[in-house]
DNA sequence: GAAAGTACTTTCCATAAGGATACTACCGCT
DNA sequence: AGCGGTAGTATCCTTATGGAAAGTACTTTC
């Protein structure tokens, strides 16, 4: 008997798929998680603010990735009517429903980070030393 | 009054930023939580039945993905005893600990499909259409 | 002995992602 | 007039990501 050429498995799993890919589509690249991370915290914040929050990222990167999460209704940007002219940036009350799946990566990622100062530092590919 | 020029934020902010920067990088790429649902789901899998299930997937970045993973030891990778060699691709003790991360993934996927399709269509950018 | 199935690796290429640097433009202060 | 702060944009460049196609090597089946 021959295998099936394509095993198209249950609905669950193309739905779950399909799932994924949606989320990492909207929230792939470098600095997405961090921004939304220190919106959270944050509330309210500037372009200048948060360029000073997150460690490593530039204006342009800044500026593009704002430009993405706005455009998907996670984070809005307000332009104040003040003396020199400010944006605050929050996040959405929609953005807000990722901050379990933000917590879970946190949780994680501290987790993954204790099993190998935990061991005898077997796993070390794929962590920075900071 | 001057404004710092760095504000360091408090170390709860460091952790996070840390945090995610580590399970970004392990988990970075198109095709790691894929392959980590499929396998949560089929348990065990042959290099061909992966290829086969995960839709768009090529040998080259399939081979290069379980690579990252084994090394991270999320998955383990057995060659079996067989007539024609077959290798059995298993998620580890260790790596079934993603199992809430990649089920808020998938959760906030649906929830956003379920938006778009509930209003007016509106938020349409990063879904692509299936 | 040819086909087909297992499990990959290799090469070559195109595009995407991201960083450094510089620049615009506006305002307030001194 | 010049400095510093606001919020970005523009340009150039390098590296990372990922896909297509073919090749390797070994075995069982027809």
């Amino acid at each position: 008997m021959k295998k099936k050429s394509f095993i198209n498995d249950n609905p669950v799993c193309q739905i779950r798929m399909q799932a994924i890919s949606d989320t990492m589509g909207i929230l792939s690249g470098k600095w997405k998680f961090h921004i939304l991370g220190t919106l959270i915290e944050g509330h309210k914040l500037g372009f200048m603010d948060l360029l000073r929050e997150i460690d490593g990222i530039g204006s342009k990167m800044l500026s593009k990735e704002l430009q993405d999460l706005e455009l998907n209704h996670l984070v809005s940007r307000t332009v104040m009517n003040t003396k020199p002219i400010t944006v605050e940036y929050a996040v959405t009350e929609y953005g807000a429903t990722l901050s379990p799946l933000i917590n879970e990566l946190t949780k994680w990622g501290i987790a993954y980070r204790q099993s190998i100062h935990g061991s005898t530092s077997e796993i070390n590919k794929g962590l920075k030393d900071v």
